[in-house]
DNA sequence: TCTTAAAGTTTGCCGAACCTAACTATTTAA
DNA sequence: TTAAATAGTTAGGTTCGGCAAACTTTAAGA
């Protein structure tokens, strides 16, 4: 049984490395709240159980065996999250800190009496797509809304979740999963862009629509390339 | 916040005081799987703590501290299990071990939340009643079954919970929460009490009829004393 | 190139919660 | 009443996960 502390530092390192980046010490502590030398200890120890290679002064890199970790532990958070959601009505900016304490006790047999609970879902309430008992994580859908050019309209699929109050900036302006959006106008150098939704004009900041993922209506009547 | 030992600690000399019988080092031992000193140690700290207190050689008794903090376990225990019972349908035998992890990490907020979800319940899933948020424990309801006496009839009210074999015992005979019973017969000499239950007869040991309680059915037509 | 700032690591320490071994108090029974 | 058995405690050690202080490596700029 892994040590949640164990845990958290793998699901850190996930986190952060992205498309497969080299993660620095000096992040981890960071996002995880501790100090460097803390995180020097944990990451010898972690590389000694083969959970990530660590090159030292260079940063680490989770091995198969770290992914599939950190994947069981998304599949189990965004369970959670899905059933705090669908049994209890936690809106969507209050679930995740509890999944996040969760996510490290809940029984392999409760998780999946959950999934099957919830019809064996593919999304939980931020859209993020939930990977399966195989260590699978299906691709996410849409496009960021900062890639979105003017004129285009699209459904919001996803959206970011580790900030509780970008999500209730979101439920101030109505935008919810499902929700149709249009890019009516991109404001140069970094500006905001002005959506249409639900025949309200708004403007929305870059930093917030990276954060927002949308699926691209085909345009009919017209053939794209 | 108080770790995860310590609240297994406190409860469990809640479980064995009874009636506020002093409890020793060794029972806490055995209980928690831990070694004497382990427990000597522990006490110390609980009882610098105000949670217990300790006459060295002569066992420990809760505070109204440490009592408030069992009863708040209990009242988070329960709702848990009622909980995973009723949204998950997992039977009241398996319960029991999710509960007592959970216990300890799940947020006041979400308790009350699944209390209210629950439609502020009296009883959890084995019969037992909830403790208030204001660490009131209410009564136990009805008499041990190996109290009542021949002939008498009973509506089962509460069962133990701590052993999963005695509710797949009970499962097995068909006695639930709501079972009607009557007492046929009493063997002496600690012999098995014989029951009619569904108009079958059925023999049951002394150790499993202390751990079900029944309500006494007023015999109608026949006043009693 | 050389110096300095930033990042990373090593060393040694701490507290929590467990353990074994050794010692002490209490109870029991000869 | 006293010896042995049982229960409890103390002393000292381990592991885990954190820390500060001191040192090393790398990167940046003069």
């Amino acid at each position: 049984m892994l040590s949640r502390s164990i845990e958290d530092y793998i699901k850190t390192v996930y986190e952060l490395q992205g498309e497969n980046q080299r993660v620095f010490t000096k992040d981890i502590a960071r996002s995880m709240g501790v100090k460097m030398p803390s995180v020097s200890g944990m990451v010898k120890h972690l590389a000694a159980e083969g959970y990530l290679s660590h090159k030292p002064y260079k940063g680490v890199l989770l091995t198969k065996r770290g992914q599939r970790i950190a994947v069981d532990l998304l599949r189990r958070h965004r369970l959670i999250e899905l059933f705090l959601n669908k049994t209890l009505g936690i809106p969507w900016d209050e679930i995740h800190e509890d999944a996040e304490v969760l996510e490290h006790v809940i029984s392999n047999k409760l998780i999946e009496r959950i999934f099957n609970f919830l019809g064996r879902p593919k999304f939980d309430p931020h859209g993020h797509t939930i990977p399966g008992k195989d260590g699978n994580l299906p691709l996410s859908r849409g496009v960021p809304l900062d890639k979105v050019s003017e004129g285009e309209t699209g459904r919001v699929v996803e959206v970011s979740d580790h900030d509780p109050e970008f999500l209730r900036y979101l439920t101030g302006m109505k935008l919810k999963i499902g929700s149709e959006v249009q890019v009516k106008e991109r404001a140069p150098f970094g500006g905001p862009i002005i959506l249409k939704v639900e025949r309200q004009s708004l403007a929305i900041g870059l930093d917030a629509a990276r954060r927002i993922r949308v699926d691209i209506k085909k345009k009919v009547g017209k053939r794209s390339n």
